[in-house]
DNA sequence: CAATAAGGTATTTTT
DNA sequence: TACCTTATTG
């Protein structure tokens, strides 16, 4: 069942090993089989078995299949989540310790920038131009992982190091913690409270990591922490599918790993020789990586179809009509199909094409293909639902002051914008939660001034809060949800403020999904609590049906080369193969060719038997049309290996 | 204060 | 081109 080099991981049980598993080695298989090896031949118990992913996907196709394996009383004793979610259950235990309550909220990127923006405007004074929030936030980041080096000598330096230490302490004071600081906090826990930390090492002996290639510095830091008791650590990845680096990853943690033993799995069982010949060939170009090569048996396999089309819309419909032709030809599902691309913006003319063209289903003329954009709005990033939320958060940690400050005036309540400048301001000066001093207003003991409507508004809003906060108390959650819409007369609101029919139907249609969504939580949950719920969501795990439902229907997959990563499709387009798109030109100077050629693999090596490529010669760019050049890439791919097409076929 | 107009901007985004 | 943020006006 498992080839020689598996086998060698999977009983490699102690020490530091390392893994280099290569694009559809079948990676996810040796982890389980690992796990599995360590319970049922080694007597390890699961509960000893700490294994960490990056997304939530990966961690429950792991627990799924290991399930599967060894049957689920064990494999629901092993602790198989994502970096995130295994800080936030450590965190809910112990971050007293830390001098926050364990009531905290965790902060999206989106409630981050926020907060980052209106720190930045009062640190600027207002007569200052603002810097763009994408530098800010790379300083930021750099500000988080330099931890006090004294380099501050430039003026964003200084800018960046004040503007962090404003952060931190806001989000404490707002008992809120963003994503990174989950993994900070937990590792200043371990490192101040070395007890804490052994028991964590006791519990968990055998530690492995999965895409261990997209760590940063400080998940690298959290694994040696975890594991340096025992010293079993088991990493994963493949450094040639290094493609985080912009966010941070560090593709030297697995490059320079200090392995007790290395195992490379090269063989591939999912694509045919031809496509792994092209991608062996362009990645081959990187002079940082750990030399390796995929192959695979069997016949060479369709030709890789190559195709430059006169613009950007005809390129579209080029994808579309080959689409279609895998459709009715190969008998392909729809959803078997990928189309690939560097940035967001190519995907507008694909899903144009996609929807005008005609085509004969079952003797019936019919217009377009079904399909799906990957990474499209997420349910729980629409208005009412972010309402909803903010809410939640406040009824749960009333300190949450960016949430709380969504919807004060939410439903409109004549609260206004300058009455709430006036009253973050003297929350700030007073240092004293907002809340405290909506309370003050709502009672009388801070005079309210001209603002007549906006304290009656607060008044309101603060009774809603307080009773809700009684009502949560006592579970059902779903009820006391049901009870707050009432309450609050959001269905009202929502026919007030939105104008089309179908739009208002729609958003309170989401609204009951919200409330249908934390009953079924609950019943799916031993201690539910609507921190819990709140949390899960924002650690991304599918709390919505629509979530649930995502990437399974028949419908042909629109996505990025990033998103397509660990995904694999019998075939796909890599659409826009044009320098400046991949490798795209502002990549350059941050990350280098290398990632994007990485990127370019990653994309070549999810298709299963047909791979085709296109570029347009002229494309749309800010509103003009621009002439292109074909990507560099294109070029590595050996001549005999493609077979160019014209655009028409 | 809200609606409207003009202007600037546009890589990727596992949690 | 299309979006989002800011400035202006009634």
């Amino acid at each position: 069942m498992l080839n020689p080099a598996q086998e060698q991981a999977v009983r490699s049980t102690e020490g530091r090993l390392l893994v280099l598993a290569g694009a559809g080695s079948g990676k996810t298989r040796v982890i389980v089989h690992r796990i599995a090896h360590l319970i049922r031949e080694k007597g390890v118990s699961p509960l000893s078995i700490l294994g960490l992913t990056f997304t939530n996907k990966a961690a429950a196709e792991m627990r799924e299949r290991l399930e599967s394996l060894i049957g689920s009383a064990e494999a629901r004793q092993t602790t198989l989540s994502t970096f995130h979610s295994f800080c936030m259950q450590v965190l809910r235990k112990e971050i007293g310790r830390l001098g926050y309550t364990r009531d905290f909220t965790l902060y999206d990127e989106r409630d981050l920038e926020r907060l980052i923006k209106q720190l930045a405007r009062d640190l600027l004074g207002h007569d200052g131009e603002l810097p763009s929030l994408a530098p800010t936030r790379a300083a930021l980041s750099d500000a988080a992982n330099k931890t006090a080096s004294g380099e501050d000598h430039t003026w964003h330096d200084k800018f960046s190091k004040e503007l962090f230490g404003r952060l931190q302490s806001t989000l404490r004071a707002y008992n809120a913690v963003s994503f990174d600081n989950l993994i900070h906090l937990t590792i200043r826990l371990f490192e101040e409270h070395p007890d804490v930390l052994d028991r964590y090492q006791e519990r968990f002996r055998y530690l492995m990591i999965d895409e261990y290639q997209d760590t940063n510095p400080a998940q690298f830091r959290l694994a040696e922490l975890l594991a340096q008791k025992y010293g079993n650590l088991c990493v994963v990845g493949d450094d040639d599918q290094s493609i985080y680096g912009w966010r941070g990853a560090e593709v030297n943690h697995i490059l320079h790993f200090k392995a007790d033993r290395t195992i490379k799995l090269e063989q591939n069982y999912r694509s045919t020789p031809s496509i792994l010949d092209a991608a062996n060939a362009v990645i081959a170009r990187n002079k940082n990586r750990h030399d390796k090569k995929l192959w695979s048996e069997g016949r060479p396999g369709e030709p890789i179809e190559v195709f430059n089309a006169p613009t950007d819309a005809e390129e579209a419909e080029a994808v579309a009509a080959r689409i279609l032709r895998f459709h009715e030809k190969e008998k392909l599902k729809w959803r078997d199909i990928a189309i690939l691309y560097r940035s967001n913006a190519l995907s507008r003319s694909l899903e144009l094409a996609l929807m005008q063209i005609a085509w004969q289903k079952e003797g019936h003329w019919v217009r377009g293909i079904p399909y799906e954009v990957f990474g499209g709005l997420e349910f729980s990033e629409r208005s009412e639902i972010k309402d909803l939320f903010a809410y939640l958060r406040v009824i749960a940690n009333e300190k949450d002051e960016e949430a709380l400050l969504r919807i004060v005036n939410v439903p409109r309540r004549g609260v206004s914008d300058s009455f709430l400048d006036e009253l973050t301001q003297e929350n700030r000066s007073r240092k004293i939660p907002l809340w405290n001093l909506l309370e003050e207003i709502a009672s009388g003991k801070r005079d309210a001034g001209s603002h007549v409507r906006g304290a009656a508004g607060v008044r309101t809003f603060v009774s809603l809060i307080e009773s809700a906060k009684k009502r949560f108390a006592t579970p059902p959650l779903a009820d006391s949800l049901r009870w707050l819409l009432e309450e609050m007369q959001y269905k009202k609101a929502i026919e007030e403020e939105v104008k089309s029919d179908k739009m208002r139907l729609f958003k309170w249609e989401n609204v009951e999904e919200c409330v249908n969504a934390l009953a079924q939580y609950e019943a799916g949950s031993e201690e539910p609590s609507l921190m819990d719920f709140i949390s899960n969501s924002a650690l991304g795990k599918p709390v919505f049906p629509a979530e649930k439902k995502k990437g399974h229907e028949d419908k042909v997959q629109l996505m990025t080369l990033h998103s397509a990563k660990g995904l694999e499709f019998p075939a796909c387009f890599i659409v826009g193969l044009e320098d400046h798109i991949l490798p795209h030109e502002k990549s350059m100077a941050e990350t280098g060719v290398e990632e994007e050629r990485r990127l370019f693999y990653v994309g070549i090596t999810r298709a299963r038997k047909w791979l085709t490529l296109s570029m347009a010669r002229s494309r749309m760019r800010m509103g003009k049309a621009q002439p292109t050049n074909p990507s560099r890439f294109l070029f590595e791919i050996p001549k005999h290996l493609l077979n160019p097409t014209g655009h028409k076929i």
